[in-house]
DNA sequence: ATCCTTGTAAACAAGG
DNA sequence: TCCTTGTTTACAAGGA
């Protein structure tokens, strides 16, 4: 990264416009910054709390958690309640600490701040869910030793009591507070595994109620500690109530989520199942988990998946949920080998939280020093700046600026800008390719659908002068298919570009070059002549011919970016979860198919064009599955095409039935276009 | 080491 | 003449 971004800047310099590209060097320095991380590396001290608690009895002691906990819950709920009632309170990050405290009051680790970063970064949905699986078996496995655990002190102490033999005082003594600070960390485990379904919880609900860009946002808002001027600054100026009352909702969400789960419930029952397991059955959570990942029907239970049980290390095969239920029951039935394991598998996720802790900063870091400029609101916001040379294109995009094509309406670019920063592009770090002047397709083998990244995430791009993942020829296709006949001069890929990316705002002669050199070059975009001049067109054929079908598989897709946010750790359950609920969320808008992960091709929206790299390598022939084609095809393509000789397949045979082929919600909002024209 | 892809630079031509 | 649009060539870099 360095030599390359170096190189950049010294091809870059004559020109004199890459001016991201001098700060290869200082990205390190910056990212050192995860002096932060030691923060959350300070162990933990919650056997201080264990140690106030050393002089009750047991009973007392669980008792007293109990209260500790209701009043917790309590505190929340009316935090709640206030939070809601007052809008005015738009110190986002304020907001989101408040909420937090009482939990880490209540003996939280401060390991658990790591997680919040965590989903600040990632946020990938993936982690998310796999999170929840992981967490929602430990919490039933927890609560279950936990009981146990209590019962066993009872029955050791009524022993005791009853054989009159007054043991030594200090073997007593010592003996109680092992129990006791064993209670307290089974406790603590629990409350953290409750706070991170929790967290959990606020994502995975979110989507329901915002939009697919915007939902990233709370995620980072949860974070107390960490992008705070990040924050601070977006969000401080023009941030108007909004968001900071989204996110306060969603913390709410979360925070009385905790406190239902914890404070047993009766009386706050919100739609998240509890984790009362009647029966120490595994069913808990799903409604919650349902509303996260997709992959989950209704039946269906976090530990098995593709016909096998996903216990770890097992990957036992069990035809169906039925015989999986037993399997699970005896197999991993409630003993120590599982609560080892159980255990284990804790101290993996909070290796990886700390692990992403650490990336998460080291990215805000880069993206601190890189773009973000914290400090400064928003200082593309008004996206259009005339670029000097250009003169074309200038105008055009302000009035449409706004628009997105994923059909979201999103608010004006002062109101967005705050958000997008925060949200690194991407599946988490791994796209952000070091900032600015790193290029190299990477991402794009990442065959990150493009345009699902772009619903994603287009308000960061659209603010964030961060060179987008993607090859000119992706972005110019995307361009070009996201307008409703999928055609476009080349000005207004050009104001596509600029309108989309604050990185094109600059250095448009680079581009620009770039962007001409590859429709020139590629096969895959068609210049048709019309009435206007001369327009290009995407052949889609040509355009999934080019794409090497590697990376076919999610599974493949998701360790790569995993290996490439250096979890090592991971193992392959776990990456084989990420790929599962990876997909799924690509659809997010419109989920209507939890079901099979299959399902994520064919319905996602205008997703089908771009990422679609999954081309089965039967090449040119017919990609009846997925046909990405069914856009471009239609075009009237002129007679040009000459090399497309086989592609005469309409498009229809392949796409879904489903309206989505003739127009996928998203890409409409071609009206937005229009003006582009015009001034063109 | 080689090939492929991508990005960048630049020369050049045609047309307005 | 200047600018835009297109095409083409060359080269560097990264990845497979």
């Amino acid at each position: 990264m360095m030599v390359e971004s170096a190189s950049e800047t010294i091809r870059s310099a004559p020109s004199g416009q890459n001016g991201v590209g001098s700060l290869s060097g200082q990205t390190d320095g910056s990212s050192g910054g995860a002096t932060g991380t030691t923060a959350s590396g300070t162990g933990r001290d919650m056997t201080t709390g264990a140690d106030s608690n050393g002089e009750m009895s047991p009973a007392e002691l669980l008792h007293f958690q109990q209260q500790q906990a209701l009043q917790v819950a309590r505190q929340f709920l009316l935090q709640q309640a206030s939070g809601l009632s007052s809008p005015g309170n738009n110190d986002s990050k304020q907001s989101a600490s408040a909420v937090q405290v009482p939990v880490s009051v209540a003996m939280m680790s401060p390991q658990m701040l790591t997680p919040q970063q965590m989903q600040q970064i990632l946020s990938p949905p993936q982690l998310q869910a796999l999170l929840q699986q992981q967490q929602a078996l430990m919490l039933q496995q927890l609560q279950e030793y936990y009981k146990k655990q209590q019962e066993q002190l009872h029955l050791q102490l009524l022993t005791q009591q009853q054989a009159g033999k007054p043991q030594p005082k200090e073997a007593l003594g010592n003996k109680q507070l092992a129990f006791q600070q064993q209670l307290l960390q089974m406790q603590q485990l629990q409350q953290q595994h409750l706070l991170n379904l929790q967290r959990q919880g606020l994502v995975s609900l979110q989507p329901n109620q915002a939009s697919g860009p915007l939902q990233t946002l709370p995620q980072a808002a949860v974070c107390p500690t960490d992008l705070p001027q990040l924050w601070k600054g977006e969000g401080a100026p023009g941030q108007p109530a909004e968001d900071s009352v989204k996110q306060e909702g969603l913390d709410l969400t979360g925070t009385a989520a905790t406190a239902t789960s914890f404070a047993a419930p009766p009386k706050v029952s919100p739609p998240l199942s509890h984790h009362t397991l009647p029966n120490g059955q595994p069913t808990v959570l799903t409604s919650r988990r349902d509303s996260s990942s997709h992959e989950e029907a209704p039946g269906s239970h976090p530990l098995y998946g593709h016909g096998e049980c996903k216990w770890p290390g097992c990957e036992t095969l069990c035809e169906d949920l039925g015989q999986f239920i037993k399997h699970l029951n005896t197999e991993h039935a409630l003993d120590d080998r599982s609560t080892a394991q159980c255990r284990v598998q804790m101290q993996v996720v909070q290796q990886l939280e700390i692990q992403l802790a650490k990336e998460s900063e080291r990215l805000q870091a880069m993206m601190a020093h890189l773009h973000m400029r914290p400090s400064e609101p928003k200082p593309f916001s008004q996206p259009l700046n005339p670029v000097p040379g250009s003169s074309s294109f200038s105008k055009v995009t302000v009035s449409a600026a706004d628009s997105f094509p994923d059909g979201l309406v999103h608010p004006p670019t002062s109101a967005a800008a705050p958000v997008t920063p925060l949200r690194p592009p991407g599946l988490g770090s791994a796209s952000l390719h070091g900032g600015g002047p790193a290029r190299r397709r990477s991402s794009d083998k990442f065959c990150s659908p493009i345009s699902s990244e772009l619903a994603q995430n287009h308000e960061f791009y659209k603010n964030a002068d961060v060179r987008p993942p993607f090859t000119y020829a992706s972005l110019i296709r995307q361009a070009i298919l996201e307008t409703p006949d999928r055609q476009l001069t080349l000005n207004e890929i050009y104001n596509w570009f600029t309108r989309m990316f604050a990185y094109f705002r600059r250095n448009t002669a680079t581009w620009k070059n770039a962007v001409r050199h590859n429709l020139s070059l590629h096969k895959c975009f068609v210049r048709v002549e019309n009435v206007k001049g001369a327009v290009w067109t995407v052949d889609e054929r040509e355009y999934q011919k080019r794409r090497p079908p590697k990376m076919t598989g999610s599974p493949t897709l998701v360790k790569n970016m995993i290996s490439g946010l250096s979890y090592g750790a991971l193992n392959a359950s776990y990456q084989a979860a990420l790929a599962e609920s990876s997909f799924p969320l690509l659809n997010s808008p419109g989920m209507l198919n939890p079901g099979s992960a299959s399902s994520l091709l064919p319905l996602s929206h205008d997703d089908v064009g771009a990422p679609v790299e999954p081309l089965p390598s039967n090449g040119s022939s017919s990609p009846p599955r997925l046909s990405p084609p069914q856009y471009s095809h239609q075009v009237q393509v002129k007679e040009e095409p000459a090399e497309a000789e086989e592609d005469r397949q309409p498009g229809p045979p392949l796409g879904t039935p489903n309206p989505s082929a003739s127009g996928p919600p998203e890409d409409r909002d071609l009206e937005e276009e229009l003006p582009g024209e015009e001034l063109s």
